[in-house]
DNA sequence: GTGTCCCGCCAATGG
DNA sequence: CCATTGGCGGGACAC
């Protein structure tokens, strides 16, 4: 302390000498200027002096604080963006953890010479940033869980640098899907989203507290994830307390990993971390604790470069975020091959040799430490029965417990994300099912989640923003459970319902709307991929449509009855002047560019319209529900998006035919009559309307349509 | 007003 | 008992 306020004391004096060398540059933010006889302590006139001074110090810090490997260039900080002044940049920025940690990143290599000595000292360090150790404290619990570093002794710790990062975060990863994270993150968003709008702010509380922790949350265990190699070096085993920063830190890490627009926003991620260890106490202190402490955490991952601060923009404003930037592949994760293995180690410290993650803490009121949790014991046996039954029997009738359902469903549809994943990453020995067209597994319950193993890959829509002549569909799933035919073995079996974007010019061909209708008709009893198909492609579809999730989650009767979306043709908002016309031939036209680039905007390849905008006015009264309540709206589930032709993406110069595919989701309400509530979101995807025709049964009428504005989340599970 | 997050008190822990 | 660690949250600062 003493050392500091020395070195502060010189730093004013400095400071007061520039000032009147240099005046403007040091100028100190608003309010009370140097002499001023402010309110204030003594105290406050010394920070403002600091504050002051702070230029200088950072000037001296910076040419200080180099050597690094080259790399990182550590003046690529992000200090003031553009623009900005370095007028700007005092006090309080310039204490900032993240340039603090920049600044300590900077003193070593990305990637130390194991043979050198890589220890660090926090005296020395923090003595040589002159800060207290406090501080450095915050850096290196977040290091720590990067295992960039590890404590090796008291004042020590040893520097790994990036050397086991990847590694680190393909566990992190894994662990993330174990703990089905992004199916949390889901819930949450979308209740968050529920609230809303529902009963604007209010009776929230119990509520949410409620059904966020009642519903499903098989587990809710804290551990600090350990590298072979780098674990419990000496007072590393601090058996105990674990809301700690380097926990949360891997978790905070977990979601980005598993999430799939890699952005995460600081609620839901607080609330994610709540959730976890007190179920009870969710009140509002303990959030805005944790998102304190998710700023500390975000700021060390910032200056590590591994995210970058984003704003997520929903209807409600903008809130804070952060997006991943790091790494997006990962080393298969060496001994580790199937997940229960992992949280079995997670769990089970005895087994130390695949032990690459302890469970360093027991959960606060539970003190028998490394003892698996109840709750986890079952999750994993679940998870590995349902992996059996998945790869085993195919069409096996599964778990009559409806009350479990929507839990099951969660981790059926985790297992088939990892399944996915595994599927769509080259080299991955599945053990999975090998024959891989048949479907994994069919719920009676109307839950089904289905992946058929050689499903082409998810492309990402990156749809060329260009007019172009080309088929254009999006297939809807129907939301029908009932008639999920157990007895299919292809998920072609369930019906699909496409939706033909045509070109408002292309005159609409109520032809085509017959034969959708008809094939809506009778969907349960044909397959209308393989009728799309024919139709279709011909030409260049030769993907199989067959593969996909096509699954309906949700217990209860499905309201599908009421809807006969047959096709319909989307028209530019503006020109609802809907002509009529019927061409046999040509069920899909091509979009005219106009509908293109909404579709492309709608689809998130361009920004959307403004959250105003989103929900215009009804303009049926049977929709007048739909439109003013976002709520109504389908809102969930996952779209996966593939093109339809094997034209590559890249290359081809007409908009690509994309299939939708959706999973619905329980508890979901959807209107009625819209005929889209197939059409689902993972994410609360704030959705835009869209003037449509449609034609249910014959009578051709207005409606409209709802696209997600921003950016879907495609399953980019492969790309 | 909301978002950020510095600062440092003080409780656990370690030795 | 003293030194390390590190929750935690008040409240200042930034936008």
């Amino acid at each position: 302390k003493n050392i500091m306020k020395t070195h502060v004391t010189n730093s004013v004096l400095e400071s007061v000498e520039d000032q009147l060398a240099m005046g403007p540059l040091t100028t100190p933010k608003k309010g009370r200027e140097v002499g001023s006889v402010d309110p204030w302590t003594p105290t406050s006139n010394l920070k403002m002096l600091i504050s002051a001074a702070s230029p200088d110090i950072r000037n001296r810090e910076k040419e200080l604080c180099m050597d690094n490997g080259g790399r990182e260039g550590l003046e690529s900080i992000q200090e003031t963006e553009n623009g900005e002044e370095s007028e700007k940049m005092v006090s309080r920025k310039e204490k900032s953890l993240g340039l603090l940690c920049h600044k300590f990143l900077a003193r070593y290599p990305d990637y130390p010479d194991p043979s050198r000595n890589n220890d660090i000292c926090l005296d020395d360090v923090a003595t040589e940033l002159n800060v207290e150790r406090r501080r450095i404290y915050d850096i290196m619990n977040v290091l720590e869980s990067l295992h960039m570093v590890s404590r090796s002794a008291k004042n020590r710790y040893s520097w790994h640098g990036r050397t086991k990062l990847a590694q680190t975060l393909a566990i992190l990863k894994q662990v993330g899907e174990e703990h089905r994270y992004s199916q949390q993150m889901q819930q949450i968003r979308q209740r968050l989203l529920d609230k809303e709008f529902d009963f604007d702010g209010e009776e929230k509380e119990n509520d949410e507290a409620l059904d966020l922790e009642g519903g499903d949350q098989g587990q809710k265990e804290l551990f600090f994830i350990e590298l072979p190699g780098v674990e419990f070096k000496a007072a590393s085993v601090n058996s105990r307390k674990d809301k700690s920063l380097r926990v949360m830190s891997q978790k905070f890490v977990m979601l980005f990993l598993v999430s799939n627009p890699r952005v995460v926003s600081l609620d839901v991620a607080a609330k994610i971390l709540i959730g976890e260890d007190q179920v009870a106490d969710q009140d509002k202190n303990k959030f805005k604790t944790k998102v304190r402490r998710l700023y500390d955490i975000a700021n060390v991952l910032r200056s590590l470069k591994l995210i970058e601060k984003v704003h997520v923009t929903e209807e409600r404003g903008r809130k804070p975020a952060f997006e991943w930037v790091g790494p997006e592949e990962f080393p298969q994760i060496k001994g580790i091959t199937r997940s229960p293995l992992i949280t079995k180690s997670i769990l089970t410290p005895s087994a130390s040799v695949d032990n690459c993650a302890k469970n360093l803490f027991s959960s606060p009121r539970d003190k028998r430490s490394f003892t698996r949790h109840p709750s986890l014991i079952k999750l994993a046996k679940s998870i590995q029965d349902d992996r059996r039954k998945i790869n085993s029997a195919p069409n096996s009738p599964v778990r009559s417990d409806s009350s479990d359902i929507p839990n099951k469903m969660a981790q059926l549809a985790a297992i088939c994300k990892i399944k996915l994943d595994q599927e769509s990453v080259p080299g991955v020995n599945t053990t999975v099912n090998p024959n891989s067209h048949t479907p994994l597994t069919a719920q009676p319950a109307g839950s089904v989640a289905y992946i058929p193993a050689q499903c082409s890959p998810l492309i990402p829509i990156l749809l060329p923003h260009q007019q172009g002549s080309g088929p254009y569909a999006v297939y809807l799933q129907p939301s029908s459970l009932r008639r999920n035919p157990l007895a299919r073995p292809q998920p072609t079996s369930l019906a699909v319902r496409s939706m033909t974007f045509e070109d408002k010019t292309g005159q609409s061909p109520t032809g085509q709307t017959a034969s959708m209708s008809q094939l809506a008709a009778r969907e349960s009893d044909i397959s209308p991929l393989a009728l799309k198909r024919q139709r279709l492609d011909s030409a260049s579809e030769k993907k199989r449509l067959d593969s996909f999730i096509l699954s309906s989650i949700g217990s209860r009767p499905a309201p599908v009855q009421e809807i006969t979306p047959t096709s319909l043709r989307l028209h530019r908002p503006a020109s609802s002047a809907s002509p009529r016309t019927t061409q046999h031939a040509h069920q899909l036209h091509s979009p005219s560019p106009a509908i293109l680039n909404f579709t492309l905007q709608n689809l998130g390849l361009i920004s959307g319209p403004s959250p105003g905008s989103a929900f215009a006015a009804p303009q049926t009264p049977e929709h007048a529900n739909v439109l003013s309540s976002p709520l109504a709206l389908p809102q969930r589930g996952m779209v996966f998006i593939k093109p339809v032709s094997p034209v590559p993406v890249q290359q081809s110069v007409s908009p690509q035919p994309v299939t939708l595919i959706s999973v619905q989701q329980p508890l979901m309400t959807t209107p009625k009559g819209t005929g889209f509530q197939h059409s689902f979101f993972h994410t609360p995807v704030p959705l835009s309307p869209l003037t449509a025709v449609v034609t249910t049964g014959g009578q051709p009428a207005a409606k409209t349509v709802y696209i997600p504005q921003r950016k879907l989340d495609v399953a980019t599970e492969d790309s």
